[in-house]
RNA sequence: GGGAUCAUAGCUCAGCUGGGAGAGCAUUCGCUUGACGUGCGAAAGGUCACAGGUUCGAGCCCUGUUGGUCCCACCA
């Protein structure tokens, strides 16, 4: 052994070192080789404004550790990675950059803004892909993209057109969401709704008269959440079968303030059970009564500006904003006797989810995506299995929106995004929709051209993301190799923005799904199950615990003790936990290469093992089988956590103490037989425990290894991932060892309930009739005896020698006698043994009642029958063991 | 209004297709055990929310109830 691991364990000194090893090694980077199966997993790419928070290091901890489980595998593993233009969330942080430097963004002009939008970019956009560094991901980074590239700029111009030349894309004047303070609109996705305490304003207007003029006394009293939209009222509604209004029908109410007459339409949209059932329409500014306004021919009256201040068709309340109008409006209905009463109401009011401002309904020119055709394959897809979603009632909140899908408002009123691809005829105003710009409009061969002033939506071109980073448009061979991809991981929030869209873009430009797994994981939380985020300042940085504990611990904290798709709680004491692993692993590699040391450490006979050898390997060979299966079915918190077991237990605190008696021993064929199964194990648990772990196993592969004449690879991440071998498997030996084991913890408990000290060493009999039994322990004594702090073992096959008063464990087919002499109270020993013998009094009953169960014979099914056969046969054996030991203490 | 999900040890959560309740942390007791006190050994702690049902057998399946969380819809 050259080298020497570190006295303790310090993460912080060697992951920034291994990270740099990795990547200019290019271990991370994928060539199309079609010797090999590919497996690939696309990065959800981070916003370029990004900080690495909880939620990305859990996103990415999880591809990381399959897509490394699979590289080991042998796979061709890609992980593309990239980032985010974040057309709305870059654009707001740039402009208030500027906003403090005093420079407003229309002053600087278009083009001028976009270049500090570069320059921002080029500045702070690879801040998070430093920072993913940091988690250990081992990504392509020779293939970063960017949603805004030249390639995926192609892209996205590519789609429009198709989209447009299909009439999947259309331009229309349509209600949407519109943020008066981004200024833009947004789509029904990027609404969230808030409860907030407001009231519920009964207004009553009056009934048109014959002569045309407003009644004095008929009036038609409704209930509104926004009395300030009445300005832009045009008609009111009732239920075409509600009798308390059939003499309305086709007459007019007259509107107050802007004084009118409006048409009362009967719609069935009205719930005649709610209020008066009656509802003022304001196609304008509100989606369900644009709806009824297209029905019933309403025209649209526009009341409000883009900043949500009241326009001129407000009248005299033109310029106001509409909190001040609503308080004006309602202030004069009351002078007029049209206010009937104020009343207390929670209503949920659409906000902006990137600024929390509150949505105005508009009526504009948009661009939307037609979505009942587009969305038939994917859902299709899902429906079908050609893709999976994990967990699968993942399907249920995929179905709810494809069936309810609405049209796509793709156009953003935002510089800082892809521009839309549509020119205008500044002469004849003929539009044309193409990859680049006309010369000359084909209309009127004017040269006047314009292009549309609006962007896209960015989630229009992260919807192409799987295939626009491997070329597409272009046939290159990696869209031929690595498309479809494996998995996508992401978390169940956006389903909505972002999955489904992949999904229908996938089949709708590939012809093919654009994955076949979708993997969802749920929310970090804090440690009051409390959502992480910046307002409440809960936030857990993740560079700040890599700092404190190394990427592996939060890694490790991160995919343990969840399950799929569940949220979790994210504690300081989890992490502690996880470096508390991390220092146990370190520590017994240390061990065991301490060892190791100036030894010659070769491949035994396979006669030359010890049944606890094969033991361990047999152990081994079973979890490899076990984690193997979990890391298949996407489930690596129980994977985690049976590797974990394995090394804490089965490995540092059995396996490693049942050999140590042999490290030094004059036997060299059993040293060199317990050490070179030691370090076998050792590199497989590492192996095992890599994907989740990266940097410490790969430390401590690379030291163990080093030198080594088998050693497979420069890098435990390109190493071959352990499989089951049925030779590997010692079933006697298993069953053998655990016996031991068995006689171990009992012996423990005892000297514990008896406060024996340590230092008080007895002689052991192990007294058996069963020659297995005793051969067993005839192998494992060396170990018997250390671990049970036995001076010596005897083994035989009556009790004759043993002193009366001995201290006895019972296990199957053996009595174990301690005779601590002086120590021993016969009162506490009987006292012991009748309890035992009535817990074994119980399981004998348990058994026996369902093996005299007719219908339990009859359908159990025969293995469990087995099972229980044996189990009794042992209690009974205990049994007998037991009242015998009892019988004999009773008698003295 | 529709849907999802949760309720298991003091706390945070696992528990795969139904076959004798688990982990981590916390607690108690013991340990100068030659890798590790970021450690070792042991113990205590649970009518698996409640009520029914299916089954030879239910934490797990079904129905209902209660309480929490979330998503969607947006009755003005």
């Amino acid at each position: 052994m050259s080298r020497e691991l570190a006295k303790t364990y310090d993460p912080s000194d060697m992951e920034g070192r291994l990270y740099e090893k990795w990547e200019s090694s290019g271990y991370f980077h994928a060539e199309v080789d079609r010797s090999k199966k590919p497996f690939t997993i696309v990065m959800p790419p981070p916003n370029i404004t990004g900080q690495l928070h909880m939620g990305h290091a859990l996103d990415n901890t999880m591809q990381d550790i399959l897509i490394r489980f699979k590289r080991m595998q042998g796979y061709n593993a890609l992980w593309q990675p990239g980032t985010d233009h974040a057309s709305i969330a870059t654009e707001v942080r740039v402009m208030s950059e500027l906003k403090k430097q005093g420079i407003d963004k229309h002053e600087l002009g278009r083009e001028k803004f976009l270049e500090r939008v570069w320059d921002w970019r080029r500045e702070y956009g690879g801040r998070i892909t430093k920072q993913l560094r940091k988690l250990g991901s081992s990504c392509d980074w020779q293939r970063e993209r960017f949603t805004m590239d030249e390639g995926c700029n192609k892209a996205v111009t590519r789609v429009f057109v198709n989209l447009y030349d299909k009439g999947l894309i259309y331009k229309g004047a349509r209600i949407i969401n519109w943020c008066p303070v981004c200024n833009t609109s947004i789509s029904d996705a990027e609404v969230e709704y808030v409860e907030q305490p407001s009231h519920l304003w009964h207004i009553k207007y009056p009934v048109v008269g014959d002569d045309g003029k407003p009644s004095t006394t008929e009036f038609l009293t409704f209930a509104t959440t926004r009395p300030e939209t009445m300005l832009g009222d045009t008609a009111v509604a009732v239920h075409p079968d509600d009798e308390r209004y059939t003499h309305l029908h086709g007459r007019s109410v007259w509107l107050p303030i802007v004084n009118k007459a409006i048409p009362v339409v009967e719609d069935t949209y009205v719930d005649m059970e709610f209020g008066t059932g009656v509802v003022k329409i304001t196609p304008g500014h509100d989606p369900n009564d644009f709806e009824v306004g297209k029905r019933h021919n309403l025209p649209i009256v526009n009341v409000m500006n883009d900043d949500g201040t009241i326009n001129e068709n407000g009248g005299k309340y033109n310029g106001m904003t509409d909190m001040d109008a609503r308080a004006a409006i309602v202030e004069e209905l009351k002078s007029q006797g049209l206010l009937v009463k104020i009343e207390d109401y929670s209503h949920n009011v659409g906000t902006h989810d990137r600024c929390g401002a509150t949505i105005q309904p508009l009526v504009k020119q948009q661009w939307f995506v037609k979505m009942d055709e587009l969305i038939k394959p994917a859902e299709e897809g899902v429906k079908n299995g050609d893709i999976k979603l994990v967990p699968p009632r993942m399907d249920r909140t995929y179905f709810n929106w494809t069936e309810n899908i609405r049209d796509w408002c793709i156009s953003r009123q935002l510089w800082w995004g892809h521009r839309i691809p549509a020119y205008y005829c500044s002469d004849c105003g003929e539009m044309i929709v193409a990859e680049s710009a006309p010369e000359k409009c084909p209309k009127c061969g004017s040269v006047h051209i314009t292009q549309d002033e609006d962007t896209l939506d960015t989630w229009f071109s992260s919807a192409l993301w799987p295939f626009s980073t491997l070329g597409w448009p272009e046939k290159t061979p990696e869209l031929d190799y690595f498309y479809p991809t494996d998995v996508l991981v992401t978390g169940y929030d956006i389903i909505f923005f972002w999955v489904i869209r992949m999904i229908f873009s996938g089949y709708e430009h590939m012809g093919a799904k654009p994955f076949s797994t979708v993997l969802f994981h749920g929310l970090v939380r804090d440690g009051q199950g409390r959502k992480m985020s910046k307002s409440l300042g809960n936030g857990i940085d993740p560079l700040e615990v890599i700092e404190k504990y190394g990427a592996d611990a939060l890694r490790f904290t991160l995919v343990t003790g969840n399950a799929p798709g569940n949220d979790m709680r994210f504690t300081d004491e989890r992490v502690e936990a996880s470096r508390n692993f991390a220092n146990k692993v370190w520590n017994a590699s240390r061990f065991i290469m301490m060892n190791m040391e100036g030894k010659n450490i070769t491949r035994p006979a396979d006669e030359d093992l010890w049944p606890v050898d094969r033991w361990v390997l047999s152990r081994l060979n079973n979890v490899v089988a076990e984690v193997t299966d979990n890391m298949e079915k996407y489930e690596l918190g129980i994977a985690a956590g049976k590797v974990y077991d394995f090394i804490y237990d089965v490995l540092c605190d059995w396996y490693i103490e049942m050999i140590k008696p042999r490290f030094n021993s004059d036997d060299a064929k059993s040293a060199n037989a317990a050490l070179y199964t030691l370090k076998s194990v050792l590199i497989d648990s590492l192996k095992l425990l890599h994907p989740f772990m990266p940097f410490i196993t790969e430390e401590i592969f690379c030291t163990l290894t080093e030198g080594d004449e088998e050693r497979e690879a420069d890098s435990i991440m390109i190493s071959s991932w352990p499989v089951f071998t049925k030779q590997r498997q010692f079933e006697e030996d298993e069953a053998q060892i655990e016996l031991i084991k068995e006689a171990v913890r009992g012996i423990r408990n005892i000297r514990s309930e008896m406060n024996v000290p340590q230092s008080k060493k007895a002689n052991v009999f192990v007294v058996t009739g069963d020659e297995d039994v005793a051969k067993a322990f005839e192998s494992g004594r060396l170990f018997f005896e250390s671990l049970s702090g036995a001076a010596s073992c005897t083994i035989q096959s009556d009790r004759s020698g043993i002193d009366d008063d001995a201290v006895s464990v019972m296990i199957a087919n053996a009595v174990i006698y301690i005779p601590f002499a002086e120590l021993v109270d016969i009162a506490a020993e009987k006292a012991r043994l009748e309890k035992e013998l009535g817990r074994l009094a119980g399981e004998i009953k348990r058994c026996e009642g369902m093996l005299s169960n007719d219908k339990f014979m009859s359908k159990a099914p025969e293995a469990k029958i087995n099972e229980e056969k044996e189990k009794l046969e042992k209690y009974r054996q205990l049994h007998v063991q037991v009242s015998e030991r009892l019988d004999m203490l009773k008698k003295r």
